[in-house]
DNA sequence: TTAAAAATCGAAAACGTTTTCGAAAAGACC
DNA sequence: GGTCTTTTCGAAAACGTTTTCGATTTTTAA
């Protein structure tokens, strides 16, 4: 009911507040009996600082803020697990808000995190957001952003990311290798840098491999909340054209909504057409055929960029000058049945 | 960099901190020619108030705690979403914390949220929790806490749950109208509260059709991270009860398991042993075939939950009688292959 | 013109800490 | 015993608001 705060402490001992807080604060200029003293009071009575008021004194909240443009399913939430963790570790509160992939409300939930005084904000891009001085701002203000998975090359924060382009560059030379010849792409829509960059990487390794490029194998699928987009697109690929052998997805999302597709119409993957996901997620070994795809580390992620984040807002208060970095993390290929005769 | 603060839009217009405050919060006794003088001066100098300043005045942080037993997966990613959604729209913060289904941390977290200082705290309860003198402790502290799916009986406080003894009923009564015989249920540990609950019914549904409970027909799955556990007792039952001709499971994620392992054993399902679920995750939709399951609506859950907690903030702050409920949400059956021949 | 009422503002206390700086007490040394 | 150093403590300011209450000014009423 009625916390117990510093000046309880004191007066039933009889001595300052000040005395009361440099005790439990381990100073030095604080006797060995007094301490003793005030921290068995201090057990006794039950305290526990009050946080805002230590917040307001020292201007630091030991909250970081986190902003995830969609749902906490499947990717995000293994990169949210690997933050929680690692934030936890490190005596750190995270506070969670959804953008729903809209540009004006990131911008509003930044502004709100910044009022609020966390110490920093972790942030994944929405697809809308193609402006950035939001986040320049956030910086400027001193409070330290570091972006993960979806972000903005231009920038100038600390990033953790994969490298999409080298991802997709591999799925897709592996299928070639594999003997595939007429590789279909269903990739996601426009801004998005991680959707360019694994288009960018699909066409690339057409190219490295002597594979002409045929804008109409491209197909866009840029919802990603059920399977629907790739069912639907798998569906009139077969019609417009029928003689592809395998498809690479941008995510395992649409890679099912593929093989859901082909499994109903009775076209065997991958004996007629291979499916190739991205992303590793939890379902991927539900479905069947099992998926290749690639693994996607969104725990060791959410880990990193914690870590890069907190280093960064001590580095801040103590005055030092700040470094920013950016964390490749490795992906690999998972090879399963959806793309192995 | 440099924040305004009251005293500097005072400064700027010659007045002082005071009827700055009131003129940006509508007091009546300030004029209306010095309030739009002022609140165009905040305008310009980009004032945001200092909120850790506000909630040590105020004492309240307009923010609430979660604590969550597992990770953010499955089920309770659309809890998560609810929560999310709701309070946001209340305008209040969400910060998140996982107990990984340990009591001594969920107890950490507690008092961690409550030094924090949040306006009330959302729990769902870990399966060690079997001692809940942390929670009562919390709301004698004037912390509202609202329990939600799994929750403990014996806590005075609001709930918002599903009536997992009627789902389960229902799932079995279902199974037997249907033709089935020999039921089989594979639960879940033996504290946590909706684990019992889904046993209880299974039993009674038994009961109620005049089919006499057999305790060899129930088998353990207390792993919920992966469908592994769900994988091997089904193989289990078959070698030492290869009559049966139906399961319920306790979740969709055990029901996939046991799909996975009646798949690639040629037990076809639902001809020879039909598989019912629980939850209507994702995935459900994703195996084939597809899992005929309950439907537990975690989306509205934390809707619900946050709702329950806000009005019981409120109360307690204008000094009204709080009062607890307890919201029961309704479930319902999703027939898909798994069960219909 | 004057007294009363209304409108407008500001000083100061409060929220609960942390930290600087000076003062008092105790110990060391000759 | 007197001086100097070290140890131990506390007063007070500060963090940025909100809000009470009184003071001053302006308006109204007679």
């Amino acid at each position: 009911m009625n916390d117990t705060k510093l000046i309880d402490i004191a007066s039933a001992l009889g001595i300052s507040v000040t005395t009361v807080s440099k005790a439990l604060k381990g100073y030095t200029d604080i006797s060995k009996a007094t301490r003793a003293r005030v921290i068995e009071m201090a057990e006794t009575m039950n305290y526990m600082p009050n946080s805002v008021a230590v917040n307001l004194r020292t201007n630091e909240t030991k909250t970081i803020g986190v902003i995830i443009p969609a749902t906490v399913h499947h990717f995000f939430s293994s990169v949210l697990n690997g933050i929680l963790e690692e934030a936890e570790k490190r005596g750190y509160l995270v506070i969670i808000l959804q953008s729903n992939e809209k540009y004006e409300l990131e911008k509003k939930q930044l502004a709100l995190l910044i009022q609020k005084r966390v110490d920093g904000v972790l942030m994944s891009l929405s697809n809308e957001t193609d402006d950035f001085t939001h986040i320049n701002e956030a910086i400027r203000k001193n409070t330290p952003v570091v972006l993960f998975d979806k972000i903005a090359k231009r920038v100038d924060c600390s990033k953790v990311v994969i490298n999409d382009a080298k991802a997709a560059f591999d799925a897709v030379s592996y299928l070639i290798n594999k003997g595939y010849k007429k590789i279909a792409h269903f990739r996601g829509s426009y801004v998005p840098q991680n959707s360019i960059d694994r288009f960018l990487g699909y066409k690339r390794a057409l190219e490295a491999h002597g594979i002409e490029y045929d804008s109409k194998l491209v197909y866009v699928c840029d919802n990603n909340t059920d399977f629907e987009d790739g069912y639907e697109n798998a569906q009139k690929i077969m019609t417009e054209n029928p003689d592809i052998d395998a498809i690479f997805a941008i995510t395992d999302l649409v890679a099912i909504g593929i093989i859901k597709y082909f499994n109903e119409a009775g076209i065997k993957t991958p004996e007629q057409v291979a499916v190739f996901g991205f992303s590793n997620w939890f379902m991927s070994t539900v479905i069947s055929p099992k998926l290749t795809t690639i693994d996607q580390p969104g725990f060791e992620m959410g880990h990193q960029a914690v870590s890069l984040l907190i280093d960064e807002i001590v580095d801040i208060k103590e005055h030092r000058p700040v470094t920013h970095q950016i964390i490749e993390l490795p992906t690999r290929i998972i090879e399963r049945e959806s793309t192995v005769k």
